[in-house]
RNA sequence: GGGCGUUUAGCUCAGUUGGUUAGAGCGCAGCCUUCACACGGCUGAGGUCGGAGGUUCGAGUCCUCUAGCGCCCACCA
């Protein structure tokens, strides 16, 4: 099989060298071939059935997109591919982006670039965990010994087994490897110009190598540290998440609003809002706006809660908002961010309410920190809704409340906005707990500098990174309290009290990764002192994927386990990738360049759309109405679904729109079908093919059609260093459809003629030239006809030819009149109009043809005479020079 | 609350720095079958470019205001 290397004698022929671009891999080229003939493999009925499997196979066995690493970096162009997540679904989403990334790739190589291309699988994380679980039915017990014999059940049991962390690790990478199998199929399919010598993955060793030898690194520069703080969690999933997890759902609540006594004086009660009464056990101060002049004279005096009659202080914060509710907050820890702002601002204590599991946990009342003026009543209460859900004890303070008379008013319904986990079903609680950090808010500046410096395509994403970097608002929590992830390669020493000190973590040394801290042993320890005084703990948790997936240039580059091939391909040249995940993978991957090189990541961000539903409805599994891609391809072939996905502009979501697949197959068997055609007229009698070189192009019709082709050579050109594909597609499309209707029906007869003679020749060579052109052009969108076609008559592989450059066509262009051809078309257009009208057949005869025009056009018509009357079936063509523009059609009349 | 995008034919969308009668495909209607293509070809109907005002010789295109839709961000009491 082809790895580097193999196409080293091969590398694309410059367009200035390129006859009709030349194909580059000469191996199999004959003698008769260099001298410009070459028998042709035209079939009689071609078609797109089995092109992908035919197509794909010779791609892979012939090496086509293998990278050379061999060219220096100013020679490469390297894409940070997104990793599709395995675990999940097979999207349209994922044909539909990938097939813009491709096409892109397609043009670069074309244009002699050893393009890097690899494929990543993103097996890492949550939904790798979730997806094993339920596969397998089993669940992770990180207390649990690794068991060297265990077998999955058959079946997946009711009640899942319990196994090991590395076990459960083992069966991850298992079923990840089959999934990843499927997709790699689906890619080959559409045909994704991947070079698979080069595949990474976000677990297994690399990965994990990488992630955490970047982590020790930033470690060992303090660029990460550890904090007990306030934390937002997931009481469902059982673990912290990252402020660019957020999201926000609008949810229902209410208002409640509930009376303080004075605890240290007369004075009516204090009246504050909240839509959290159940957390009133974890009030620790009332906080008003300092200018409020309501308050202004509570300031520090205090309060009683009601039910529970716990002293707390009324005080100033800025952030009261005097118009929200009665003016005056109650602040519980924690309730919700601002909570936690307050208590820290404030240097307020901590009451803990709320569990890891997310139900109230079990109060002391009367003993500190849990001062009460009545702890045997507070106690009374707090029985009541100990142990239940936030939703339970909520009810039930309420009724409480009203009870005691504390509640005033009954509670009034809002809708408001609640943070969620984006994969989470139940709101976040905030809870205290330890978590790694990165050190992203001091960067701040540095990161807005850096989305400045990247180019954005469209460039309107680059304000989605802005307001991203300028809404922080806390530093980047890498840590997650799961089983599957990369460890945190650190163990922490145990003191004689049989505590772990975390604050003094023990590194591994880069030598020992990648490694699991669970099962290995610190330097300097030995296993049996695992877990007792005097030995050490590993590090219990995982990293948060993106703390691995923010490392794909590094990860896909090889980085330090390759340094050549890293120094060839970073930092890359392109980031495709969804707007979605603007905020975590390309924000992510920023920060750890930064970090790691002091560099952006990559030059050019492609920001891709969503695929919507037929209905333009997103997609979502829970509605039901995800489109699976294969179904898709097998119907209508995979050009026919990437010219649908390549009309797709860059940045803008697009329906899944069947119409289009099947408007890109009647595209594709137009492309088969009049190559067919154009190289019939090619193929002298003994099927060879043996085509005047561009400087027979001398009839006006001709030189017209190839200047009209070198605009659109430019055009699509330019437009694909701008990354807008489907401009590219658009004009190639529209000059191929005019090239069929009219160039091609002008030329047929002339084409057929003594090929010695110059008229014929040049039909002929205009034919070859454009046929080639349009294939090229075509290539990057419809990589499988294309290369159909170029295997009738070309050696090697289109997508290894020269893309079109003004050099192969300027020449043939010169002194064209486009005028010659659009007056031809427009006047056989009016002899078609003609027929049509008079519901007669196109072959039907014309007996005389008038046509009034500007001395100019009518001698750009002139030059065509003998073309025009061919294609038309004209007798005679009589032409008036005359103020107006009329075109008189006299059909002869019928036998 | 702040910001971004979008609004052009029944549908999906082009329209590049303002420049003649606003384009394409689908859909629709009609016509044409053996000589590349019925998995087809040709032809046609169809739009006062969301609304209002302004700049200009000239505005779909630039400016202001405004409405609808979609999205991003925000300290959610």
């Amino acid at each position: 099989m082809a790895k580097f290397g193999d196409l080293a004698g091969g590398s694309v022929v410059e367009p200035e060298h390129a006859r009709y671009g030349n194909p580059i891999m000469t191996a199999d080229a004959t003698g008769e071939e260099a001298a410009g003939r070459r028998p042709t493999g035209i079939p009689d009925k071609p078609g797109l059935e089995g092109l992908e499997a035919t197509w794909s196979a010779r791609w892979q066995a012939d090496g086509t997109y293998a990278f050379d690493r061999s060219s220096p970096r100013e020679g490469v162009y390297s894409i940070d591919t997104p990793p599709p997540t395995v675990s999940g679904e097979l999207h349209i989403g994922h044909v539909f982006s990938y097939t813009h990334t491709d096409a892109v790739a397609r043009f670069h190589r074309m244009r002699g670039k050893a393009v890097f291309y690899p494929m990543g699988w993103d097996d890492n994380g949550l939904p790798t965990e979730r997806r094993v679980q339920n596969y397998y039915g089993v669940r992770c017990d990180p207390g649990l010994p690794y068991d060297p014999d265990f077998e999955p059940p058959a079946d997946p049991p009711k009640e899942p087994v319990a196994i090991s962390r590395p076990n459960f690790v083992e069966l991850c990478l298992q079923l990840t490897i089959q999934d990843e199998k499927v997709f790699e199929q689906l890619w080959r399919t559409l045909g994704l110009s991947v070079d698979w010598a080069h595949t990474y993955a976000t677990v297994g060793d690399v990965a994990q190598r990488a992630s955490q030898r970047s982590f020790l690194r930033m470690l060992d520069r303090g660029h990460v540290y550890q904090r007990t703080a306030p934390t937002l969690w997931d009481i469902d999933f059982r673990t912290a998440v990252s402020q660019a997890e957020l999201e926000d759902r609008e949810r229902p609540g209410a208002y409640h609003r509930i009376a303080f006594p004075r605890a240290d004086g007369p004075g009516p009660a204090v009246e504050i809002e909240t839509t959290r009464p159940e957390l009133l056990a974890a009030c620790v101060a009332l906080v008003a706006h300092p200018d409020d002049e309501r308050y202004r004279p509570l300031f520090d005096t205090f309060v009683r809660t009601p039910l529970y009659g716990a002293r707390v202080p009324v005080l100033a914060h800025e952030l009261a908002d005097p118009e929200k509710g009665s003016g005056i907050a109650m602040v519980c820890t924690f309730g919700d961010t601002t909570d936690v702002v307050w208590w820290r601002e404030l240097h307020l204590p901590t009451r803990t309410l709320i569990g890891r599991d997310g139900r109230l946990l079990p109060v002391a009342w009367g003993t500190e920190g849990w001062e009460s003026s009545d702890p045997v009543e507070a106690a009374t209460h707090y029985d009541e809704v100990v142990g239940k859900t936030v939703r339970q004890a909520q009810t039930r303070v309420v009724e409480q409340l009203a009870e005691s008379g504390a509640m005033i008013g009954e509670p009034l319904p809002i809708t408001h906005p609640v943070k969620f986990y984006e994969k989470g079903e139940r709101p976040l609680e905030i809870v205290s707990s330890r978590q790694w950090f990165v050190r992203t808010l001091p960067l701040r500046d540095k990161l807005l500098q850096r989305g400045e410096e990247l180019n954005w395509f469209p460039p309107y994403m680059a304000h989605r990174f802005r307001t991203w970097v300028e809404g922080l608002n806390d530093d980047w929590n890498i840590s997650r309290q799961r089983f599957f992830g990369v460890p945190f390669p650190v163990w922490y020493p145990v003191g004689p009290d049989g505590d772990a000190d975390f604050a003094a973590p023990i590194p591994a040394s880069e030598d020992q990764l990648p490694l699991d801290p669970s099962t290995e042993v610190p330097p300097g320890f030995t296993a049996e002192q695992r877990g007792v005084p005097g030995g050490f703990v590993g590090d219990p948790d995982v990293m948060d994927t993106w703390a691995t997936s923010s490392l794909t240039p590094q990860i896909a580059g090889r980085w330090e386990d390759d340094p050549d091939l890293f120094a060839r391909v970073f930092p890359m040249d392109l980031r495709p990738q969804a707007h979605d995940i603007i905020r975590t993978w390309l924000f992510s991957t920023v920060v750890r360049s930064e970090i790691e090189e002091g560099s952006l990541p990559w030059r050019n961000a492609a920001i891709s759309g969503w695929v919507l539903d037929p209905n333009r409805k997103k997609m979502s599994k829970s509605k039901g109405n995800v489109v699976t891609p294969l179904p898709l391809l097998e119907q209508h072939g995979a050009d026919a679904v990437r010219y649908w996905a390549a009309n797709g502009r860059p940045g803008t979501d697009t329906a899944v729109d069947e119409g289009q697949m099947k408007v890109g197959r009647r595209l594709a068997i137009k492309v088969l079908n009049a190559s067919r055609f154009a190289l019939g007229r090619l193929a002298d009698d003994a099927g060879q093919i043996d085509v005047p070189g561009p400087e027979a192009i001398t009839a006006p019709l001709d030189k017209a059609m190839v200047a009209g082709l070198a605009g659109v050579v430019a055009e699509a050109t330019t437009a694909f260093k701008g990354y807008d594909y489907a401009r590219a597609i658009e004009r190639t499309e529209a000059f191929f459809w005019s090239f069929c209707d009219d160039y091609l029906e002008l030329v047929k007869t002339r084409a057929y003629g003594d090929p010695a003679q110059p008229g014929p020749a040049s039909a002929r060579a205009a034919l070859a030239l454009a046929l080639s052109v349009q294939l090229r052009l075509f290539a990057p969108f419809l990589p499988f006809v294309t290369e159909e076609v170029w295997s009738w008559w070309r050696s090697g592989s289109v997508h290894r030819a020269a893309w079109p450059g003004q050099s192969e066509l300027n020449e043939p262009a010169t002194g064209a009149d486009p005028a010659v051809l659009e007056v031809t078309a427009e006047v056989l257009g009016a002899v078609r109009r003609a027929k049509t009208t008079a519901k007669q057949s196109m072959r039907a005869p014309v007996a005389v043809l008038t046509v009034t025009d500007t001395r100019q056009r009518i001698d750009a018509l002139q030059e065509a005479t003998e073309d025009l009357k061919d294609a038309g079936g004209v007798a005679e063509l009589v032409t008036v020079i005359g103020p107006e523009s009329t075109i008189d059609v006299a059909l002869a009349a019928p036998d």
